[in-house]
DNA sequence: CAGTGAGCGAGCTTCCGCTTGACTT
């Protein structure tokens, strides 16, 4: 029997750890949290020293019944959970339910890796109260926030709106970016190019106007670029300078949960959540069909560290060295400067062997799997390569009063590039771009020249890729929370995505609005900068935590008072829709019922025509070929139907599929499972079915 | 599985952060 009990977070990092310590040991997970504050209930005492009531989180009841009988059975108990703040509250919290003596229980490692997990084991510590206490504050902070603001919006705005530190700051970013782009002002500029040519044969190349008279040019409309042209009337070309130099370019560091999510938008067209879903799946692991079972083919997934394990680089060397030869393999281990306001408690997202190479998992992995474990993959090796050598060649030509600038790169030794190019929110990408040989003093022959009138640009919406860097770059949230929080704005109706851009929603800029005007210092990004301030100070032993809750707790609570007479309730704007009341003509409304959103004629109680909200599918009805739409159920699950009812009675679970199956003719539906995406035949006898997802 | 919005008024909504799974209707 066991003698040691380990409790870690993760079953999949139970599986993984206990391959390194043997028969002695038990490894458990605890899955997360498993004590919090109650959903339902408010859950803080303020009267008492914001005394927290703490309840076993629901569902997590046969977690907790587990890893008791499991400590009944150990001689000693560690308590693993992850090195940060949440983990030490986590350690905290089984210490509670599991009834340990006070001692040394806690054992941190932040890899998983044998030597870092045996070490770890020989060094256990008692657990570290100031920082659980930290968490605490925290937590109850949070609460607080969120449980007082919310209230407030349900009396004042609408029932089942929610503010929080996170969501709230992210609202506020994109009703901001969405104001500074209805007033901004599109300014005309223009540029000229010259294409020249040298010698009598060849390309020409694009040289930019970059000077004119001595001054950075500014041509403003069409009248003043005629009068470049015509300063140029007759002018020569002459190369007056050339610089070459050699510029290196070093890698992107191995992924973070941030930079994954915004990677896998930016190349794969993925959202947060199924870039986190598919990551999960291939951590967690995949049956690669050997003795062993499921292979975890990647590190954990929820990380703030571009760290990388010295055993993970060291075998990274050694596959460079064998694959791309010495010359790809950088003199020292690659290092990354880290922020300093990260948690570290993981390694970067990493393959965990970097043997595993994509190309020989493609039959094996799902499409979505493939492609992010690519990513991955290519990342992580490529941060461990040689930088690239570009040559750069810049050269000056004057014609007249102008002068005209040519710039070349040419990848004189392409280091990681061989694997990997970084993304970019922009449309441009850095290119090659040759020149022929040239000299100083050349005369070179002019082919063209190409006027073009531009516009200033206004700032871009915000994409689910740029919110998280900047939510990431504030501080705000955590690597497990930026796709649940993109999600609950979504859902709140504070912003829609449109293609892949944020826009705010009337009610998102109401609500930013008031929170601004009454709560300005909770909706500032510097917020939770403000607050980690302070958690780092309770971590430090120098403030009790209660303190640090009462000192933003009493303000709080007084604008929370003056708010709530002060402000009326505020009326949002009816959505009017195209179509019109089938009894007396006007326009439809959008209203909100116990279903949710249907289309009514303004003119109730008077008229009362109501009809559904159809949002269409772009599916066409089997027995009609009407339209399929969504609806929802009573109880709010979704189904599909023909637009047609009730003449037309087709009606599905599964969202229809554009075709028919090809051996009994019945509408195919789609279905998701973990293994993509499937069509399945709803006729029971028949039961055909393919995946739509290409294969691998 | 095809409802709906006033009024009445009970009972509900809501935060952030840690982790995975699921009544196949």
């Amino acid at each position: 029997m066991a003698h040691t009990l380990v409790i870690v977070e993760s079953p999949a990092k139970a599986k993984t750890i206990g391959k390194f310590l043997g028969r002695n040991f038990l490894i458990k997970s605890s899955m997360g949290h498993v004590r919090d504050l109650p959903k339902s209930q408010f859950g803080v005492d303020v009267e008492h020293g914001f005394e927290p009531r703490y309840i076993t989180i629901r569902g997590k009841g046969a977690i907790v019944k587990d890893l008791r009988e499991a400590a009944q059975k150990c001689q000693r108990i560690l308590l693993a959970t992850d090195p940060d703040r949440e983990g030490e509250a986590i350690a905290w919290h089984l210490s509670h339910l599991l009834e340990l003596p006070q001692g040394p229980v806690r054992i941190e490692f932040n890899e998983i890796t044998r030597n870092a997990v045996q070490e770890a084991i020989k060094k256990p510590r008692e657990i570290d109260q100031n920082r659980v206490d930290a968490q605490q504050a925290r937590r109850v902070l949070d609460r607080l926030v969120g449980y007082r603001l919310s209230p407030l919006l349900w009396r004042k705005v609408r029932k089942g709106l929610s503010a929080g530190r996170v969501q709230s700051v992210a609202v506020r970013l994109i009703v901001d970016r969405e104001r500074e782009i209805e007033a901004f002002e599109p300014e005309e500029y223009w540029s000229l190019t010259a294409w020249l040519l040298s010698g009598d044969d060849g390309e020409a190349f694009p040289a930019k106007l970059y000077k004119y008279a001595g001054e950075e040019p500014e041509i403003k409309n069409e009248d003043q670029m005629r009068a470049v042209l015509a300063s140029l009337e007759g002018a020569a070309y002459t190369v007056t300078q050339i610089k070459r130099r050699e510029r290196r370019k070093n890698p992107a560091p191995p992924f973070t949960t941030s930079t994954l999510q915004q990677e896998a938008s930016r190349k794969l067209n993925f959202t947060a959540r199924r870039t986190m879903q598919v990551a999960q799946q291939l951590y967690e692991g995949i049956d690669l069909g050997g003795s062993e079972g499921p292979v975890g083919l990647i590190t954990y997934i929820r990380t703030d560290s571009t760290r990388i394990a010295a055993v993970a680089q060291l075998e990274a060397r050694d596959f460079l060295m064998e694959r791309f030869g010495p010359e790809y393999v950088p003199e020292g281990l690659r290092q990354f400067k880290a922020r300093s306001d990260i948690q570290d408690a993981h390694e970067a997202i990493r393959p965990t062997s970097i043997w595993r190479e994509p190309e020989s998992l493609k039959n094996v992995l799902t499409r979505d799997q493939f492609r992010l474990y690519n990513l991955i993959w290519e990342r992580f090796v490529a941060s461990q390569m040689q930088a690239a050598v570009m040559d750069t060649t810049t050269v000056d030509i004057s014609a007249g009063p102008c002068l005209f600038r040519a710039s070349g790169s040419v990848i004189k030794f392409p280091g990681y590039l061989r694997v990997y190019q970084e993304g970019s929110d922009g449309e441009g990408r850095e290119q090659e771009q040759r020149l022929p040989e040239l000299s100083e003093g050349e005369v070179l022959r002019l082919q063209s020249l190409e006027p073009k009138q531009h516009f200033t640009q206004p700032p871009p919406r915000y994409t689910e890729a740029t919110l998280v860097k900047t939510m990431e770059e504030l501080g705000i949230g955590r690597p497990s929370t930026y796709a649940p929080t993109i999600e609950t704005i979504l859902e709140r109706g504070y912003v829609i995505r449109e293609q892949k851009q944020f826009i705010p929603t009337e009610l998102g800029r109401v609500v930013v609005d008031l929170l601004k005007e009454h709560f300005p210092d909770i909706i500032d990004v510097e917020f939770t900068a403000h607050m980690e301030q302070q958690l780092d100070e309770i971590e430090a032993g120098k403030l009790p935590w209660r303190q640090v809750v009462a000192e933003f707790y009493g303000p709080f609570s007084r604008v929370l008072e003056r708010a709530e007479k002060e402000i009326a309730a505020i009326e949002l704007p009816e959505e009017v829709s195209e179509e019109k009341c089938e009894l007396c003509g006007r326009n439809l409304v959008v209203k909100t019922g116990r279903f949710g959103k249907f289309l009514a004629c303004p003119g109730f109680p008077e008229c009362r025509f109501t009809k559904p909200l159809l949002e269409t599918i772009g599916v066409t009805c089997p027995k009609c070929g009407g339209e399929i739409v969504a609806r929802r159920t009573k109880k709010g699950r979704r189904f599909y139907g023909c637009q047609n009812y009730p003449e037309c009675d087709y009606v599905s679970w599964e969202k229809p599929a554009g075709r028919d199956c090809p051996h009994c003719g019945t509408r195919m539906v789609e279905k998701s499972s973990r293994h993509g995406v499937r069509l399945i035949c709803p006729n029971k006898e028949c039961a055909y079915e393919e995946m739509v997802q290409e294969a691998r």
